[in-house]
DNA sequence: TCAACCTTGTAAGGCTTCCTGACCAGGCGA
DNA sequence: TCGCCTGGTCAGGAAGCCTTACAAGGTTGA
């Protein structure tokens, strides 16, 4: 079909737009991270810092709301109970299982992340709009729910997947 | 500050939730291309397919837009020449160069998989509201030509770089 | 109550994607 | 023409993730 002349030949499709949206946040993000006392976490170990709260987590869990085998997973919290962020804690329902836990320097480090991703979404609201970066977040939150729900454990987490 | 309950407790970060989006549409279009006549061609390849165009490009600048290095592309571009999507040709103004560019099954590829981008788009529209993708795309588009100008080269390649 | 089966987590090894460092050949200014 | 810059390649390595295999603990049903 369309032997149009160059008009798209540069448009970008929309998960490129996405990502670039996301590498320059997260940029941001890390920058910010690294001059911190918390300059020693990765991004990978943010699976662990998204999704454990609270009483812990199992790794099982971790892996399928982070979309990721358990083995990933694994070394993922070998790494943050070796620099001090994470604890394994034997499950009292379940003797195979451990919950992943953070220490108290680890929830200190969760704290200080939100709060860095908070400024940066606020940095981005002055500089695009408020009123833009709220329509994207809300947008992005509907399509989250809808696409991974796994992802997204508002609902998930609180029926105790009984029918 | 806020010791608040654990209101914001699964409170998504913005990247967070661009990656989400970005993921998912990104599979929607992967889950198409891999049962076409392009099954081979995979996501690392994309850099290649997203710049190049018409002439061709130095490996050069392909690594600068796409922010990787040029050993990097390298690779991806002879991976691309063994499977017949691309080509070297000697750069006519520069004895050293080379410029890649795409054969014609190359050329085929690129197409296809733009259609294919506005397909999984256009889908995202009826299913979210043409209006609101509309308004994500022009955000995205205004802040990837803010944020990452290397790769939005329309109106970078019209200027020589030359001031 | 116990055999068969499922689940949780670990161990070992491999693949992909990207990087750094070292280098050669060609271009270019003094 | 010498010294330096640039385009591209080669070699080796790190990070992040995967698959296969397995041990230990739970669960179910005859």
């Amino acid at each position: 079909m369309s032997r149009a002349p160059d008009k798209n030949a540069f448009w970008i499709p929309l998960p490129g737009l996405l990502d670039i949206a996301s590498d320059e946040l997260f940029a941001e993000f890390r920058a910010e991270l690294e001059q911190s006392e918390f300059g020693d976490i990765r991004p990978t170990h943010g699976c662990v810092f998204r999704f454990v709260q609270g009483q812990g987590l199992r790794l099982t869990d971790i892996a399928e709301r982070a979309k990721l085998t358990k083995q990933s997973v694994g070394e993922i919290v070998d790494d943050l109970v070796e620099r001090g962020y994470a604890q394994r804690i034997p499950d009292p329902d379940d003797r195979r299982a451990k919950l992943i836990c953070l220490t108290e320097r680890g929830e200190t480090a969760q704290a200080h992340g939100r709060k860095l991703f908070a400024k940066v979404e606020k940095r981005w609201a002055e500089r695009y709009g408020a009123e833009r970066i709220a329509a994207l977040r809300e947008l992005l939150e509907e399509i989250a729910a809808h696409e991974a729900p796994a992802a997204v454990p508002e609902r998930a987490q609180r029926e105790p997947a009984k029918v």
